[in-house]
DNA sequence: CGCGGAATCAAACGTATGTTTCAAACATTC
DNA sequence: GAATGTTTGAAACATACGTTTGATTCCGCG
């Protein structure tokens, strides 16, 4: 599948498409008909729907990695380096590089956003087994600096922590959308992820640096 | 559509399978073959597939904001009331309602939140539709409290908390069985809700209550 | 017993889906 | 400019879906 303007006007109208409905929801027809071309042009080009989907999922994951990955770099954060990371670096280097992917069209990050909630949301076995294989190196660094800053926490502790806090970002990502048309009175029109990412950092780090003895049952 | 046991059989069938699968990934012949109904019943003791899906949701949903009510009124917590609960209150009623919905088969709770995680993130609009008209009001009473044991945030900034706290919920618990499979050492089988929200409420505490100023960009 | 409405059943309906086919158009290379 | 390989195009394919049909069975009541 070499790099041209047909594959990548299918691959803008797939993101597009299944971020506002999802997987199962989207029709090649539906995909193939958007970006203006022929029907049997993405199983000539992908192989099959399946292989479109991952193929969306690696135009902007592969930057992603390569974003976060630079910016550990870039601090000199190496894992078992000299100089550790607070639990706020970590968490603002990953949605920064989240706010920085490159994007085609104007409708910008928040289809990642959605995108990626949706890939842990929907049960679509493939996608989940493919990102794994493909990219759980990211994964485990963010592990890594998030076990590093929480020493207090004990392991399962940390655990179900770490879920939450993917639950809240993958969910609300997922829900962007809407969101702000329930919010908004209508008038002005777009969700601004950058001013999401702020309301939801702060509330991360107090979630995760929460003291566990508050708990009383 | 009156009570009888085919008709239960289909909603124990339907409720496993779409939370196993989502929506539009669960076939009616999926569903009745599991019920070990004939395929027609479904239309005709529902009328339709998205007759079934609200179906599916009522049962639950019923119980469920009976729970809450009758919890708000046994603690005497009245809107406009004389007493006016905590947050930490506040979700615990909550969510030990939530552990607390009657449940047929043993598979128990985590069903049901993985249901409504699905009933956010799916883009499935009848469902919100229906969930809205039918349900509006334990929900606003629900944001009631929260907005009153919380007037130190902004509404925009509540606003997105409660759905960060949302999206935690939702997505935390829907997944309870995959992330259980993870942690434990394939030893122990079945994952204990009841654990998980006692790891989750000083989580969703912290983070609803967490200084904004906390964040500098 | 016999009637009548309710529930079941196998079968078919129309439609939409992902995929394949194969000829035509296009581009590239010698 | 003919030959070759790549990309498009319209059409068909097989399959799966939600829904409908009409015959058949079930069951309570007079």
């Amino acid at each position: 599948m070499a790099h041209s303007e047909t594959v990548d006007r299918i691959l803008d109208a797939a993101e597009l498409l299944f971020a506002e409905k999802g997987f199962s929801e989207t029709s090649l027809r539906m995909i193939t008909s958007k970006a203006k071309v022929n029907l049997a042009a993405v199983n000539y080009h992908f192989g099959s729907k399946n292989a479109l989907i991952q193929a969306v999922f690696s135009r902007f994951l592969g930057p992603l990695s390569r974003l976060m990955e630079q910016g550990l770099k870039e601090k000199g954060w190496e894992q078992n380096g000299r100089v550790t990371p607070t639990l706020e670096d970590i968490i603002r280097l990953y949605t920064r590089s989240l706010l920085r992917i490159p994007t085609n069209h104007e409708a910008g990050v928040s289809i990642f956003m959605r995108l990626m909630g949706l890939a842990y949301t929907q049960s679509q076995g493939h996608l989940r087994r493919y990102l794994e294989q493909e990219y759980a190196r990211t994964f485990r660094l963010f592990m890594h600096f998030v076990k590093e800053s929480t020493p207090e926490l004990s392991k399962e502790e940390r655990f179900w922590r770490i879920q939450f806090t993917m639950g809240s970002v993958a969910f609300t990502m997922s829900s962007i959308q809407q969101l702000t048309e329930i919010l908004e009175d209508r008038a002005t029109a777009k969700a601004d992820p950058e001013a999401v990412v702020n309301y939801l950092v702060p509330y991360l780090l107090a979630g995760l640096q929460a003291s566990p003895l508050k708990s009383k049952m």
